[in-house]
DNA sequence: TGGAATTTCAAACGATCGTTTGAATCATCC
DNA sequence: GGATGATTCAAACGATCGTTTGAAATTCCA
């Protein structure tokens, strides 16, 4: 019952390090397919090519395994960012920085996951666009713990760069970023109904040049003036 | 086995309809908290008040539930959609309508939808923001041809009122405009983090206001200079 | 009202689920 | 090299799944 905490000695785990690694690489896969539920532990498994009991050995439980696939690509993402973001802040010592870097800073490490083929990639994102949606509270609590640093630090920075935002009118807009961003990478393409475009275009359109179209967007949202500040929308006022 | 299409005379199903709109509501309900699989046709129909088999007998399979479930509210939205689209246009007599009408024109729907508590409200919503993620065949090609006509339109509308961006650029422009418009009326609240204000505020925060706050961020990144206009920016540089 | 069609119901079908168990295998170190 | 602990394995656990069935109950129209 060590589990979860192998090979004391030298070297972390290399016997089960393969064990847990194509768990993992499985679950992602199949976990970003058919979703958590639909997702039995037999098939993957079968696919890892291991006992079935080797992820309640291994993991504990398919909750636990779960979110041991989340945390294994988000970790270090998150960290990234934050990293990016420390560097930005420095290198402005003390002024604020560009609104346009502070998105870079948070949109980059997220394009170099998916780019990252090697290890789980577009996969990944798409399995995290599902958590996002899911309303499983062990799910949503942990994606609040893996985010929370990282929001709180980049919502302080966004509200450096944008002075002319109230702080509501700042978390909202943050809100719609994070929508547009983490539904554009996880291109589960529900509207690829847009996209009449020759296929071929699109097979072009990779993920640093969606991003290049991404950024310009956001960032004409995050300037735009403030609720009240134009004329004011009649909103549902027909019927 | 005549089934889903019951009472062939006067008024439609009035027997029936009581079990099948019970049906419909607690699978909304149940399929927004916990999923399509997770959601067992025992507690669903445990929590309709109806037997067991009367979900087989009356929507053919659990799949098809589901599908009847999104039909009952989207069709109507999609609707209204575009026949507001078609009224804006008429109005404008040829001229391109304002992008800022277009938007609200597809946005109102769906707000009125969230709103509509006595019917689905915001229930329904976070449904579809699952469904959006979901990668299941079914469901795609279901959510595909439920949207074809209504993005179709909408697009050569927004194409007319935005003759600054190329086909593509306004592709993918619709594609964030979608996502931050379906992530923020879904409200799963991924990143309630972001929101530290008081939390009577977020209570007042009603969906009018939200939609308030999120056209002028859509208008502004409709509207920003397309790809290449600005300054290239330099994206994966670092690193 | 009587007969046909529709709807409800309890019960069971075979299949699959996540997890546990206890013995067998493997690696490691005294 | 033998003991110790980590890991793998086949097998079974009880539970629950979606669906089907055939008879009972209900509704509808002639």
């Amino acid at each position: 019952m060590a589990a979860t905490r192998p090979a004391r000695k030298g070297f972390p785990d290399l016997a089960s390090a393969g064990t847990k690694t194509r768990i993992l690489d499985a679950a992602e896969l199949l976990f970003m397919e058919h979703g958590f539920e639909a997702t039995s532990l037999r098939s993957l498994t079968s696919a890892a090519s291991v006992n079935l009991a080797a992820v309640n050995y291994h993991f504990g439980s398919k909750e636990e395994l779960f979110q041991a696939v989340l945390t294994r690509r988000l970790d270090p993402m998150n960290q990234e960012r934050i990293e990016r973001l420390e560097k930005l802040e420095r290198d402005a010592g003390g002024k604020p920085c560009a609104c346009e870097k502070i998105l870079f800073a948070m949109m980059i490490p997220a394009l170099k996951l998916a780019r990252d083929e090697n290890r789980g990639g577009k996969n990944f994102l798409r399995l995290l666009g599902r958590a996002y949606a899911d309303p499983a509270p062990f799910i949503r609590q942990f994606l609040s713990a893996q985010y929370a640093g990282m929001i709180a630090r980049y919502k302080d920075a966004f509200g450096r760069a944008l002075p002319h935002l109230s702080k509501q009118e700042l978390t909202w807009r943050l809100h719609f970023v994070m929508g547009a961003l983490s539904y554009t990478l996880a291109g589960t393409d529900a509207f690829k109904l847009f996209a009449q475009v020759a296929p071929n275009e699109r097979e072009r359109d990779n993920d640093e040049l969606l991003l290049q179209r991404l950024a310009p967007f956001l960032v004409a949202g995050l300037k735009a003036p403030p609720l009240g500040d134009t004329r004011k929308l009649e909103l549902v006022s027909g019927d």
